[in-house]
DNA sequence: GACTGGCACTCGAGTTGCGCGAGTGCCAGG
DNA sequence: CCTGGCACTCGCGCAACTCGAGTGCCAGTC
């Protein structure tokens, strides 16, 4: 409706002022720093509509104005161009990423870089386990009656489990069980591997079964149900930047969410196509966040999407910047996975 | 010197009254909440000698009195009694342990507990390599030129770690490698294997010495260099209770000590025999963490020790109480190591 | 000699009042 | 539709003040 281009210009002077000084920023000063080319009473009465429209507001009478969520997304989507990275900040990726020996130091250092690039919070989910293949599973004996299983992902990833085994099985019935349990499950995906494992309990000889069925209900559990949920944080001193001011007063709920590894996950593990996502303030079904912004996307080699990584701040955040430099990071992990 | 039985009293009483209400304490409180059998004016000359002493002081005249570091000192040396926990204390502590699956499982749960337990922030070490025994060593291929090294260890720690080999290798020689990696080392103390890989680098046969050099390089580094640097941590948000009137109004240096892994390893991974180490507030060589206090233990199997864990709050903590729930929980964590 | 009651004193927290100035809304004029 | 001007609002900072908790000291008592 009303939003002609002077007053989007007026938006876009409110949220790059104030994420700068974060204060209220008044009608005066807006004409003094940006060529806007008007009075401030012009301004004022863009103000006045931009107020009425939802997209600012005051903290008080005769304070400047603030955005409000709507703005910011306002600003977001239509206002902000995404800068692009120095290249001092790309070599400073690149530096930073090459040394990684493998995927643990990889996801650590990425983090690292992350919270300080950004300033921010950062959060990188270790590749999926649901996106990935299996590429070997070993099993290593402990004693007579327990197994170690080892299972090596194509994205690199690592997990084991311990495995108890009903009845006391020798190294040659191991062996027998690594070959059988690699020749169905190599090289599959995780996610269709369900029904592979249980025909490995069907077909397995009967005196056999009881063991296996063991070993199988474990691979499910490792494969499938628990541990998707690994993930890294970094960067939580940032929050305390800009004093209590942001976060209306209290850490505490945001620490609070930060502990809970299934709401990280829901924030950056829900990756859709390449794009970045931002979440803004109300936008987080999460209450304890409700003043907080986080910006997420997915990175994979090549095309496809493995994991998500992100970023969470202030609303009051530079979002283009933020942007530009969550983009980026997944892309240099995506291109470091590639290589292996 | 001067300090009689009476004396140590009133500082317990000041100390406990502090942590319960974070308030300074005032003669007249104290005489009414404790049963000293003096005046207030007679605790007013006591707490004059305990200031000029050290042990407390005022924020300000005609404030009550705050136990200064060397009054908690005091206070954890000679005044306080370990409380015993509740039975339904330890319960917890069993059932929320008891589930756990494998090493990481146990980490997380205890990480969590400690937390939980005591309100404040939970460190915990994964155990210490240095301290671990190898169980197993796995060489899976991954391509012609690249190994991925699984090393088992005794305390149930998996580490791996990606292998560039400088010549494309059999998966035979794989084989062949891995048996001699086991033979080799299997069993022993990690501190003791550098002399061992050594010789098998010296032992091995001209034509493979370049890629058993190579192999034998990764394998110091996993084994001894990196990584010994596994920790969890929990409970953060804690750092918030009391607003920020502990940690003298910024929790920011606070987080930011957190973030660093190798200062976390300084204040709970120095463990010496079974002993529960306090460490009052400048006792702290760590500059940030001066206005905090940590509680930390060594915990193992039977008597051994194979990593520490412990607990980080204001100095204006329940000593008594955290210092038996560490103890506690260590102690279950051991036992439940024992098992493996 | 140790403890106690009394008393004067200190000083921080909380309250009130006040002036300043940034910022606004509105209106009349270009 | 924009602008300059003007009256108005209201939060912030400052100063003055009161209140009361808590202290230190001293003289008296057991």
């Amino acid at each position: 409706m009303s939003l002609d281009d002077r007053k989007l210009e007026v938006l876009r002077a409110i949220v790059e002022d104030y994420v700068a000084t974060q204060e209220p920023v008044g009608s005066k000063a807006l004409v003094e720093r940006h060529q806007l080319g008007v009075s401030p009473a012009t301004v004022r009465n863009d103000m006045a509509v931009l107020e009425e429209e939802g997209y600012i507001r005051q903290p008080h009478t005769s304070a400047g104005r603030v955005p409000t969520d709507a703005g910011y997304r306002l600003f977001v989507d239509r206002l902000s161009r995404v800068k692009a990275l120095s290249p001092a900040e790309r070599r400073a990726i690149e530096r930073f990423l090459a040394g990684a020996v493998d995927l643990d130091d990889v996801v650590h250092r990425t983090v690292r870089l992350l919270a300080q690039l950004t300033r921010q919070v950062a959060v990188v989910q270790y590749p999926s386990l649901s996106r990935s293949a299996v590429r070997h599973l070993e099993l290593v004996p402990i004693s007579s009656t327990r197994l170690m299983l080892v299972m090596i992902a194509d994205t690199g990833r690592v997990e084991q489990r311990l495995v108890e085994l009903p009845v006391p099985t020798s190294n040659d019935d191991v062996l027998d069980l690594r070959r059988k349990v690699n020749a169905k499950l190599s090289g599959e995906k995780l996610a269709d591997t369900p029904p592979l494992v249980q025909a490995l309990v069907d077909e397995s000889a009967p005196e056999k079964r009881n063991t296996m069925a063991c070993l199988a209900s474990v691979l499910l559990e490792t494969l499938v149900e628990r541990s998707d949920e690994r993930l890294a944080l970094a960067g939580t001193a940032n929050l305390t930047r800009g004093g209590v001011l942001d976060f209306q007063g209290s850490l505490r709920p945001v620490l609070e969410a930060l502990e809970e590894e299934v709401i990280l996950l829901k924030l950056i593990g829900e990756v859709e196509p390449s794009t970045t996502r931002v979440r803004i303030g109300d936008e987080n079904e999460i209450d304890n966040l409700r003043a907080a912004s986080v910006v997420s996307t997915g990175y994979g080699p090549g095309t496809t999407i493995v994991g998500g990584l992100g970023v969470l701040g202030p609303t009051r955040m530079d979002y283009p910047g933020t942007i530009a430099t969550v983009r980026a990071v997944a892309r240099y992990v995506g291109d470091l996975l590639a290589q292996n």
